[in-house]
DNA sequence: CTGAGACTGTCAACGGTTTGACAGTTGGCA
DNA sequence: TGCCAACTGTCAAACCGTTGACAGTCTCAG
């Protein structure tokens, strides 16, 4: 079991600035949550802060409008982090997380993850440079919908996810198990109007989607597409 | 003069976790740079990595796209720090900065700045909180893109606008430079329909607005107002 | 293998935003 | 003081995405 979540956190780019003695004595400490497809992990507004990693399946994150309208913001895969309060303790949960497919979360408590950190100075830098990076991302993603047309928004937010998915920048093709409907939460768009961008994407060659399922065959010559449509 | 670097830089919430006698260390490695109007302070793409802090005047980070229009993703005031590379050194800047007013900047080294942290590592738990709330900031406003309509981002974006301006939300009345273009390259609009949308928040009272400026009398009302709308 | 539920494709009508254009206003600078 | 450049108000037409509705398709559980 300790084995198990030594590799989870293992897994975990956050994590990595911290030497394996620092892992082993954490994970100990950890607690692997299996959860279900659509289960609700997180609420907006709770205020326990925990470290969680996933560790199988696809966790969303996002939230919930009065309506009821539910926005995502992305889809996580095993091996990324999550928990917005961690580094701010005390403060409410901004985001709320649920599971899109099966899978498990290994959650370390908010304070002993702090206390090691405080033990292990050294991961600092790294963990800054992890929080940086993942700024920027947001940022771009302000960015993208500041300036770029509908097409050119919803193409680079797939490609947001692909690379958050295979942080690696393999130049394979990736797969989403995500629906029209997912895709326009996400976006701020409706279903529809997803459904006509993804045609004139699949028309190029640049995705293909099946029920349920949309992949990205070559991200780089999406990409490629994207930076030359000006919008 | 490095009295002055001084008091810069114990204004900025960044280093606030900083024992004074750190600041004054590295204080004299910093560098104060005057700036104009609508100078040109970093263009993105630049790889050398400086934590700055604003002194004096207004900064307007952002970006261009290939058309040439501007995007601006905030506005910061004396005593708020960027520098979007510092965490992550070897990275190419991925925001320019514009300023907005006159002003100056007091630069710190990114190694410097790294390696007094390192030389204090009590204030790396500070650092991380203050980059943590950041990003929930930039989430916080994708979240709006997605899921209010127009007048319910314009008018969430300027409270966030106000909460930069003035971060220990007192509740008077706040003032930003700003011209129905600039607001519009922030939204990603067009100045006729932030024209509208002002139009609108001031016939309810919640703003006020003369050539060139834009006042929010009581962000409290205007949140208020913001909250009770679904959109 | 079969049914029910989930997902998808498509259409017309509607509505809100942008586009483009122009005149009026403001404020700073010579 | 007067001028010019920057900023603002407003309008109609075009455009694009949404709304709402319905039938078709797919998947998986039983």
């Amino acid at each position: 079991m300790v084995d198990h979540v030594l590799e989870v956190l293992k897994s975990c780019s956050l994590l990595s600035g911290l030497p394996e003695a620092a892992l082993r004595e954490v994970a100990p400490l950890a607690r692997v949550r299996p959860f279900h497809a659509n289960e609700v992990l997180y609420q907006r507004g709770e205020v326990q802060s925990a470290l969680s990693v996933v560790g199988a399946g696809n966790v969303r994150i996002g939230s919930t409008n009065a309506e009821g309208r539910e926005i995502m913001l992305t889809l996580f895969e095993p091996g990324a982090w999550f928990g917005d309060t961690v580094f701010s303790p005390g403060m409410p949960r901004v985001f709320g997380a649920t599971a899109h497919t099966d899978g498990e979360l290994v959650e370390v408590p908010g304070q002993d993850y702090r206390a090691l950190l405080a033990r292990y100075p050294e991961a600092y830098p790294r963990t800054l440079d992890m929080l940086s990076r993942r700024l920027w991302s947001a940022i771009s993603i302000i960015e993208d919908n500041a300036l770029r047309d509908m097409p050119g928004r919803v193409g680079r937010r797939l490609l947001f996810l692909a690379h958050m998915h295979d942080p690696q920048r393999g130049p394979g093709p990736v797969t989403f198990k995500l629906t029209r409907e997912h895709i326009a939460n996400m976006m701020g768009m409706t279903r529809q109007g997803v459904h006509g961008v993804l045609k004139a994407l699949e028309q190029r060659g640049l995705i293909r989607f099946s029920y349920g399922r949309i992949t990205v065959p070559d991200p780089d010559a999406l990409k490629a597409y994207l930076d030359e449509r000006t919008g």
